[in-house]
DNA sequence: CGGGATGATTAGTT
DNA sequence: AACTAATCATCCCG
């Protein structure tokens, strides 16, 4: 403690044109002793080069011999007088480095994924909240998501875990350091610039090793997320049930198949159908379900492209519809129709892209309002066949099997499907398909 | 395995 | 913003 570490900056500059082991050797006495004294001084040059091979012990306390050597002082001040031509060239080297834009890339990336952020990101909550709200039902989705969230938050900690260990590690090491230099700093000269600059150094190495825990805890969560996001692709047929009651829904609305969002809330419902936890998370709109949207889409353009093939369905969920309706109530059988009063499918107006030309009333078996069953196509190609089938009169030919035929209401020639009233009274098909009376065969 | 069925995604439209 | 049309990716059945 006697003695404070010899700073450069508590020396002084001024020692060049005097420098004290000159001084020091020529304050001898006689010519002879200069023999001696260059033996002293390399003797101390010898124990300083030698202390690293010795014990600790064996250092210690040539150490503590050698700061009590008379000489020290002066061989420090040389050692000083060096020390300050050298750093000139140390400072050249020293440049500020910008902030690494790559690591400011991973930050971010942390950031934004959670990762790095404040425990437990209020976004992550609000989705789940989301999540959670929506998918009433969904006990499905919401496990993949609370997987997911668990996940990450296992990544969290591990990152969390490591970033402070190797944050402590490198405090511990940067005192360590310091204090070892401090130490030297009895013995040799060491300026407060010097030893920042070690600092720093070791700053850099460690905060390199910090980078590359940033870089694997993003791929993580990037392997995470792409398999996360692999899963929503990942298709699952719903059930029968649900697609029975999606079925329901859109051909007893096949006049306007476009259910508002309380519809699709209520057949999501019904349908056990929840909203893919993806959306949640990606879309923090509280809109309506995507996945009964995902299929009126489906189902609406699908129909419309190839009604014949839907024929079946149609005329099935019609009847059952008008079952559950029990209103049918078929009044009076339009004359002109060959077929039997009964033959409606479902109706359907929706109105085919271009033509609304292509229908024909055949009949109307409500007395309001209503339009029998109906059949239109937009494709052109179906004309043909759609004459085919209207003229049968319900019978089937090639790729439309259906009974239905078009009263021309509520369809608007130019686009959409119109709403009609719900069309539910008026199909009784009595047999599926089949339900082709008149001339079927020809 | 091939191919149709089907849910999801995307580009473009209104 | 919701819809259509096309397309992708997967399921699923023969």
């Amino acid at each position: 403690m006697d003695e404070q570490p010899r700073l450069m900056h508590s020396h002084g500059v001024g020692m060049a044109g005097h420098p004290g082991l000159a001084q020091h050797m020529q304050d001898g006495t006689g010519g002879t002793d200069g023999e001696g004294r260059k033996q002293d001084i390399g003797d101390i040059l010898q124990q300083i080069m030698t202390i690293t091979d010795q014990s600790l012990d064996e250092a210690q306390a040539r150490k503590h011999a050698l700061n009590c050597h008379r000489m020290k002082p002066a061989l420090f001040n040389v050692l000083c007088e060096i020390k300050e031509k050298t750093v000139l060239s140390i400072r050249g080297a020293q440049e500020e480095e910008p902030p690494d834009p790559q690591l400011m890339r991973l930050d971010n990336m942390l950031l934004a994924e959670g990762v790095s952020g404040p425990e437990k990101g209020g976004g992550s909550a609000a989705a789940a909240a989301a999540a959670a709200a929506a998918g009433g039902a969904g006990s499905d989705n919401s496990a993949e998501h609370s997987d997911y969230r668990a996940k990450l938050s296992q990544i969290r900690q591990i990152y969390h875990t490591e970033l402070e260990k190797y944050e402590q590690a490198c405090n511990e090491f940067t005192t360590h350091v310091m204090n070892l230099l401090r130490e030297q700093s009895r013995t040799r000269p060491i300026s407060p610039k010097e030893i920042e600059r070690m600092v720093s150094i070791i700053h850099r190495k460690f905060s390199s090793i910090q980078m590359q825990l940033k870089q694997s805890t993003c791929e993580a969560v990037m392997i995470l997320r792409s398999r996360f996001l692999d899963a929503r692709r990942k298709r699952r047929n719903f059930n029968k049930q649900a697609t029975e009651i999606l079925n329901e829904y859109f051909y007893s609305h096949l006049s306007n198949p476009y259910p508002s969002e309380e519809a699709k809330e209520e057949l999501a419902k019904k349908c056990s159908i929840t909203v893919s936890q993806v959306h949640v998370l990606l879309s923090n709109k509280t809109s309506s379900n995507p996945v009964v949207s995902n299929w009126f889409g489906n189902k609406r353009i699908r129909y419309k492209k190839n009604i014949g093939k839907f024929q079946e369905e149609a005329n099935m969920y019609a009847a059952r519809t008008a079952v559950n309706a029990a209103s049918a109530s078929a009044q009076g059988s339009q004359a002109n129709s060959p077929s039997t009063p009964n033959s409606a499918g479902s109706a359907g107006s929706f109105n085919m892209s271009n033509s609304g030309d292509l229908f024909m009333s055949v009949q109307s078996l409500n007395g309001d309002s209503y339009q029998g069953a109906q059949v239109g196509a937009n494709i052109q190609s179906q004309v043909d066949t759609l004459r085919h089938v209207i003229s049968q009169a319900g019978g089937y030919s090639d790729g439309l099997p259906g009974s239905q035929i078009y009263s021309p209401q509520g369809i608007s020639a130019n686009g959409g499907w119109q709403d009609a009233p719900t069309p539910s009274s008026v199909t009784s098909p009595t047999e599926g398909p089949g339900s082709v009376h008149s001339d079927t065969s020809n």
